[in-house]
RNA sequence: GGUGCUGUGGCCGAGUGGCUAGGCUCAGGUCUGCAAAACCUGCUACAGCGGUUCGAAUCCGCUCGGCACCUCCA
């Protein structure tokens, strides 16, 4: 915790020290994933952000209580005949219970997560399992006079809030009046419009029609809840009126996040988290993937290389690695190449992390190791630069390299140092995991059988046998494994394609 | 139309006033029976025009692109 944190906040558009209310404790909320449909890379990429930031700060030494909701309870369908709700509308088509969509989503999510090596949060909570508190909130936004009801619905009075807050807006940068002059024209009419005082409030409750399947008893009659309402409740009841950090994707921050400020500050008197953080969007050709762009890879079409896009798979870890080699407020373009180069860059980092073990210390070090890593930190420091400290990372496998050639020296105590911190760094802050790991019995029983091989072939190459030689070398190149012939003798990996 | 972001070498992608990341690709080299791998070396870019400055990719202005949000979306 001895470092200087900074984070861009998203309110104010600056850099700030990050200071924990509450030290060494932090309480993070990050806006998870709606459950009717499976995950695609550009989700992944928004929950790697905040994985990255979770394990930073967990390796500095805070207590961190990450919350990430599931939202189970989907939002409205904008275009859906009398705005249906988005699983209700899935579960019917597919005629499954709600709760059947939600669940086969919910376990497809998690397992993806676990894939990118994505640490769970500490509190997942769901919409459906929090109704009781988000009507409470209403309750209160209701008492405020902030809100009002019409028909069965409960509606955010927008204005009012201002007239006492007067700062809806300020997270996204926009004006309440021209919020009210643009929602007129070209716009979808939105169900319940005219229940609205003002074009610009907003549901957070609503009352379900006849044929709505998902709804809950509340005192304005069956309905289910707004929006918005789920994360304002649950990051509430889960890290209090006041917070640390709340993330979530960019896309998020206008209509939901600027809705769930109004709504904690009209609850509570408090806007809730003291430092708001948006990641940017993944792109493919330059335009944001998304589930209404059509463009959304799924994970596994990427992993198996299924795609039309794409010529190959990549695994996980290299896609991770990928991400991270981007920073997370800047967007990220997708491509073969892209992804073909960090596949490159990333076994060029593994494989020089495997070879820390077997470094032979000298009397002095031929590179500051100290500072290298104190740049490491730096990098992390301004703003989660993963960028950078990729970069520091390449550097280190130069002089690793160098120093396993012979060609530079390692002070025993810069040596403890680095076998130390490098796969800690990799391992729990940037969450790379080794994938070449096998089980282990079976480990023991291919390096067994390829040290075999290695000696048949260099038997033969003693012998000056090399039809036999590359024979041998060739047949494992078409089973995926490559030898790679050195002065200290022959090794072998196992090819990535 | 409004708001905001952005335009970096063949590709990806950092960098915010001088010390000008990093990866991939490509070329040359070392090593090797030959390859592959590894290593070394090389490739010096900041959309255009003008301005501020001793000095700008970095600040300002204009022009031209691109993107995002304004409507469910991470």
């Amino acid at each position: 915790m001895n470092q200087d944190l900074f984070l861009y906040n998203s309110i104010g558009g600056q850099k700030v020290k990050f200071e924990p209310i509450n030290p060494p404790f932090v309480g993070m909320y990050v806006c998870g994933p709606t459950v009717y449909s499976d995950v695609h890379l550009g989700n992944c990429r928004t929950f790697l952000t905040f994985d990255l930031l979770y394990r930073y700060l967990t390796h500095l030494g805070y207590k961190v209580r990450y919350v990430r909701n599931i939202t189970d309870a989907g939002h409205l369908e904008n275009d859906a005949d009398a705005g249906e709700d988005k699983i209700a509308k899935k579960a019917r088509l597919e005629e499954l219970e709600p709760m059947e969509i939600v669940q086969r989503y919910t376990v497809g999510f998690r397992h993806v997560m676990g894939l990118f090596n994505m640490l769970p949060p500490s509190i997942e909570p769901t919409a459906t399992g929090h109704i009781v508190e988000q009507i409470e909130m209403v309750k209160k936004i209701m008492e405020k006079g902030l809100a009002y009801e019409v028909n069965g619905s409960v509606y955010f009075d927008v204005i009012k809030y201002q007239e006492q807050f007067k700062n809806y807006g300020e997270l996204s940068g926009r004006k309440i009046d021209e919020l009210i002059a643009g929602a007129g024209a070209e716009k979808r009419t939105l169900e319940g419009q005219d229940e609205k005082r003002n074009p610009v409030d907003f549901a957070i409750w609503k009352k379900a029609s006849p044929y709505h399947i998902m709804r809950w008893v509340s005192p304005w009659g069956e309905g289910f809840p707004g929006w918005h309402l789920e994360c304002s409740a649950m990051s509430t009841k889960y890290l209090g009126e006041e917070f640390d950090i709340h993330g979530g994707g960019m896309d998020l921050k206008f209509p939901h996040h600027e809705a769930e400020i109004a709504q904690n500050n009209a609850c509570c008197n408090h806007g809730g988290p003291r430092i708001w953080l948006h990641s940017n969007m993944l792109t493919v050709n330059g335009k944001r993937m998304g589930k209404s762009e059509g463009n959304a890879f799924l994970p596994e079409e990427l992993f198996a290389g299924s795609h039309p896009l794409l010529t190959k798979g990549y695994s996980p870890m290299t896609v991770r690695f990928f991400m991270l080699q981007a920073h997370y407020r800047s967007t990220l373009d997708f491509s073969n190449e892209a992804l073909h180069a960090a596949e490159k860059g990333f076994k060029r980092i593994t494989d020089a992390v495997n070879l820390l073990a077997s470094l032979k210390s000298g009397v002095a070090s031929d590179f500051n190791w100290k500072q290298w890593e104190s740049e490491v930190y730096a990098a992390m420091n301004d703003d989660l630069n993963s960028p950078v400290a990729i970069a520091h990372l390449f550097e280190a496998a130069k002089r690793i390299n160098s120093i396993s050639e012979g060609k530079e020296s390692v002070s025993k105590e810069d040596l403890e140092r680095i076998q130390y911190f490098i796969p800690v760094f990799l391992q729990d802050v940037l969450g790379i995991r080794n994938e070449n790991m096998a089980a282990g019995n079976e480990e023991n029983t291919v390096d067994g059988l390829m040290q075999l091989i290695i000696n048949l072939r260099n038997e033969a190459r003693f012998r000056k046998d090399f039809q036999t030689s590359d024979i041998i070398r060739d047949s494992l190149k078409e089973v995926g494994i490559q030898l790679k012939d050195g002065k200290e003798g022959t090794g072998w990996e196992k090819t990535t394609s």
